[in-house]
DNA sequence: CTGAAAGCGCTTACAG
DNA sequence: CTGAAAGCGCTTACAG
């Protein structure tokens, strides 16, 4: 049944008596003459071949291959943006080598160094979290590799981009808590050698000092990007003599999660007590009691665009001029949380 | 920056007046000269040298690369599995190429036959919900690839699987739901089609049966495997004269969640007038109020249990007598839906 | 330890 | 339209 050799090119024209050259452009549709060619490729079927791309995009040097690295595999928004891109590139028949980096700098650039030897043709990535150096993604630019950063992404490193306008999405989001009511509103900030976490910090104090409202350090608080933290950072704030009426979980739902679940343990009734906002509109916050307002990010629409822009320039000539930036705007959930 | 063309083993070759075959030998860590070697290391480094593995794939007749296609890589159970298979895979320097079926039947064909032809030395895989015919996991296996079905699997196709005792585990968690004094459990099941979906309704009828309970034709609904179609199956339910005081999802954590909101729609309260066990373990189910009963299936170490599988059979020699099947064992996750 | 040569399976200018 | 030949970048028996 199994057959140790699989049927080449040679072993058609063989048993047809003519040239692999003439069987390969059979198979690619090239001119042959109709007769033949139609008795190729029922030979072909026959003999159960399968082509070797392996051969054929060495030969022509290049690969229908992109190479994806992403923080976690398993993590809604990565998986949603995964599942965009293969949605796009499955279409045109490329195929996608995925790889994460479980958030490690380390495994980040050895993820890197691997897809550059399967010599894939683009690489789609989004940073570690430990992420705070970039020769790793200028090496891919030296291969002449196409490279496209999304969300999490090293600004200084010219390559294109799909991103949200996280500085705005954030802004809006805390604007609208003002107008709520809440008045001292607490932010959890994430890792700040990530762009994102800037930028969304950023927009948390764009938000306060355009209202005239005071910036009070104490309703700061750094790294709280996971449930625990998240969950910690609040126990803390809660406790303050002045404790805040409103938390802004910018990092991510799984903090706003941790916000939510010791606001409720703490007896803080949300969002009468304490308004709740998130990041990344993950299927649980419309599911917890009362439910989360976040930010969705389109992340299978970013997935998409990544796809569309990576085609985009396969085609077109090197215009290194001025990489392309493509901003996704994010847009504010309203949900109870916030809703008083 | 860029360089349009690529070092190659020549490059390094002729800038040391040496033959290619020492630079690979050297690369490859082979016996070379001590000094010749550190030479060949260092001058790689300085030229940027990068292994372009298409050709050493093609030249030893073998690949790291192995296919993965599932149904759907953004949902939860999926892309745990490809997290655990990724963490071992990573470790030994093999590459991971994944696909989506999107359930559908046709684009489970295609993937397999793309990956087929990128010469991968291995495809893991887990059925549509529209497949019904294995012709295209015979190809695999007449290709001499290694097949690896895990969850939903073909059981006529003699390849090596990774399962979970689904027959087992609906069994524990009907009896369970009869301990708790539930005396009308209905069955939403998924299409027959699928193993998995015909396991888990024997595993409720074998509960009913054993216990002496007569099983109602009336209880069991067909096909009910979304939330939609879940929230449907509920209605109709709920509606019977005699209606059910429990809902065994079979399906799925998304038919459950169906479930859940129809019962609380219609005011029926969980769990004293209506018990409700789903599968899958999906996060939100710790999160809905009540909580969901279901069942765990360690789909991440699902992952690296066929990573280990595969490792296995790549070094052994062919002991294609009876292909293995490693069968996780699932765990019954018992919360406040059915516990009164 | 090292070189010369062949070959993995394919594609593509170059002639005819 | 078709054939003969070279070559993509690597590895590996075969000599020495």
């Amino acid at each position: 049944m199994a057959s140790k050799k699989r049927t080449t090119i040679y072993d058609i024209a063989n048993r047809l008596g003519i040239t692999p050259s003439s069987v390969s452009r059979a198979l690619n549709d090239k001119a042959v003459n109709e007769k033949t060619k139609k008795l190729i490729l029922q030979t072909a079927k026959e003999m159960n071949y399968k082509k070797n791309s392996l051969a054929s995009n060495l030969r022509k040097g290049e690969s229908t291959t992109i190479g994806v690295v992403v923080p976690r595999i398993n993590q809604n928004f990565f998986s949603n943006v995964i599942a965009g891109i293969e949605t796009e590139t499955y279409k045109k028949g490329h195929n996608l080598i995925i790889c994460q980096s479980d958030e490690s700098f380390e495994k980040e650039k050895k993820c890197i160094s691997m897809l550059i030897n399967q010599h894939v043709n683009c690489i789609i990535t989004s940073l570690s979290v430990e992420t705070n150096d970039y020769q790793h993604l200028q090496a891919v630019l030296d291969q002449d590799i196409e490279l496209i950063q999304f969300d999490r992404v090293a600004d200084e490193i010219e390559s294109l981009k799909v991103i949200n306008d996280n500085e705005q999405a954030s802004y809006e989001a805390v604007v609208h808590m003002m107008k709520q009511g809440y008045k001292r509103i607490a932010l959890l900030e994430g890792p700040q050698n990530l762009e994102i976490f800037r930028q969304r910090k950023v927009g948390y104090l764009r938000a306060l000092t355009s209202h005239d409202i005071a910036v009070d350090n104490e309703l700061i608080k750094v790294n709280a990007w996971t449930k625990e933290l998240g969950a910690e950072a609040t126990r803390e704030l809660l406790s303050l003599s002045e404790a805040p009426d409103a938390i802004f979980a910018s990092t991510s739902d799984f903090s706003a999660l941790g916000v939510h679940e010791v606001a409720i343990e703490m007896g803080f009734t949300v969002p009468s007590q304490l308004g709740i906002c998130g990041y990344a509109n993950e299927p649980f916050t419309e599911i917890t009691r009362p439910s989360i307002t976040t930010i969705d990010q389109f992340s299978f629409k970013m997935g998409t665009a990544i796809a569309e822009l990576y085609f985009e320039h396969l085609n077109s000539p090197e215009t290194h001029a001025a990489p392309k930036v493509v901003s996704i705007k994010p847009e504010l959930i309203i949900r109870a949380s916030t809703s008083r």
